[in-house]
DNA sequence: CTCCTAAACTTGTATATACATCTTAGTATT
DNA sequence: AATACTAAGATGTATATACAAGTTTAGGAG
């Protein structure tokens, strides 16, 4: 099989840095060692290491070798394009989803400006709330093209949109655009989440888009602020 | 010479998605062509193209080629890691910064948690405060271990202290951990800062790492809520 | 003992080849 | 005319080699 040995090499050496069989500020063993133990190339050595690089694993030291950071500041995921789902899971806490409103639109023109698709194009419009500990400090705002995605159900967007589509349908979500503002509430923010006094919610727009680069999805994330946290690893020069 | 060539058709690839060469939509040349036109590898393309895919620049189609993505709407820099001098430089509009606070000093409890460093270490506090269009918004407090910045001037920090890490101690840069959160305006935010009534600022923490892996700075950044803007790109899968 | 140098080892870049997998267009068959 | 197959061309993965450049260590010269 031709196929991701060095994708799999990178879980693995990531799952060693997660539960701590490789600790901060230690070093790793060399490229050559590591292509040695995982009978493999130095060149998919490099490939898997190069995503431990990206992703704020490890940082590789010209001449020396690759040191382990400390990634347990970061409170994982890190930023990426991750659903809420996927992120509840790897949570510890009592949180719940709630479908508030799920039907299928015809888009007004702000609606048709962010997906640009014209007025005839049919939208399935799912709003969610999230509980945290009993208190409703998110409202997800999803706008999906029906053209992409043909069936939807109420018991889908309880559970997970994402897993849906890329399991189900056997489509592959590939990247998002993301704009983080503050913005004062809405009288929808104020009816649906509990507000607590705050005038203002913090807003993440997502635009996501499917393997061909088609758009296919537009959501509103709007947060109670003293509940948002958005964590970023970003390096300067790109390798 | 042995040395970025890859880089460099990336940068000369971007530039002519930046001015409009390669318009959105479109298919740029295939690897073997590309390789050909520059008298490289394909390998090497491939090291460019990947680039121009992880900065949000490309989609890459398999079987079919690599088409350019739309880059007008996300009013670069899209996050990464940039100095606020770099972003200004960017822009155009009436930017200023006024430094209103710089010395040397030994860290606080909470300082030492975040520098990781110990009562003993001498650190740069630098106070700035951002102006634009004559409204002062953003209010950076910076902290800078003056183990690894032995010399340091307010002139500098009127600057690009970064221009000058760089370019004057030959330093690199590597990389950052950032956070951002809303929290309510201290004394300090409305002393500095034309608040316009918000009761709350967007704090961004940042860690900054020299390419040795050593945290060389923290930076406390607190904007006022109606002139913050963040926007970053994100893929689901890593390639 | 100190200093310098050379060797060994590390990561970085460039090139080449082979084959897998996917898309598209063209051709042949039914 | 519709379908099925084939070939060409595109990207994806794996491997191999060579050399460049930075770091560390060991050993030799003084």
């Amino acid at each position: 099989m031709k196929k991701n040995k060095y994708k799999n090499i990178y879980e693995e050496l990531a799952g060693k840095m997660k539960d701590g069989t490789f600790q901060p500020g230690e070093l790793i063993p060399s490229e050559h060692e590591l292509a040695a133990r995982y009978e493999t190339s130095r060149e998919t050595i490099r490939k898997a290491l190069t995503l431990l690089s990206q992703n704020g694993y490890i940082q590789k030291l010209r001449g020396k070798g690759s040191v382990v950071l400390d990634t347990s500041r970061a409170s994982f995921p890190i930023s990426g394009l991750v659903s809420f789902k996927e992120l509840a899971d790897q949570m510890n806490g009592a949180i719940q989803t709630s479908v508030e409103e799920f039907r299928l639109i015809l888009p007004d023109p702000y609606l048709q400006h962010q997906l640009q698709c014209s007025v005839k194009e049919e939208v399935w419009k799912v709003i969610r709330v999230r509980t945290f500990d009993g208190e409703r400090v998110i409202l997800d705002k999803d706008f999906l093209l029906k053209k992409h995605i043909p069936a939807l159900t109420e018991d889908i967007c309880g559970k997970s949109i994402y897993a849906y589509i890329e399991q189900e349908l056997g489509l592959t979500i590939s990247f998002a655009k993301k704009e983080i503002t503050v913005e004062p509430c809405t009288n929808e923010d104020m009816d649906f989440l509990h507000t607590n006094g705050f005038a203002h919610v913090v807003v993440v727009r997502n635009y996501v888009y499917l393997d061909d680069a088609s758009l296919f999805q537009y959501t509103e994330s709007r947060h109670r602020p003293d509940k948002f946290r958005f964590v970023d690893f970003a390096r300067r020069h790109m390798k």
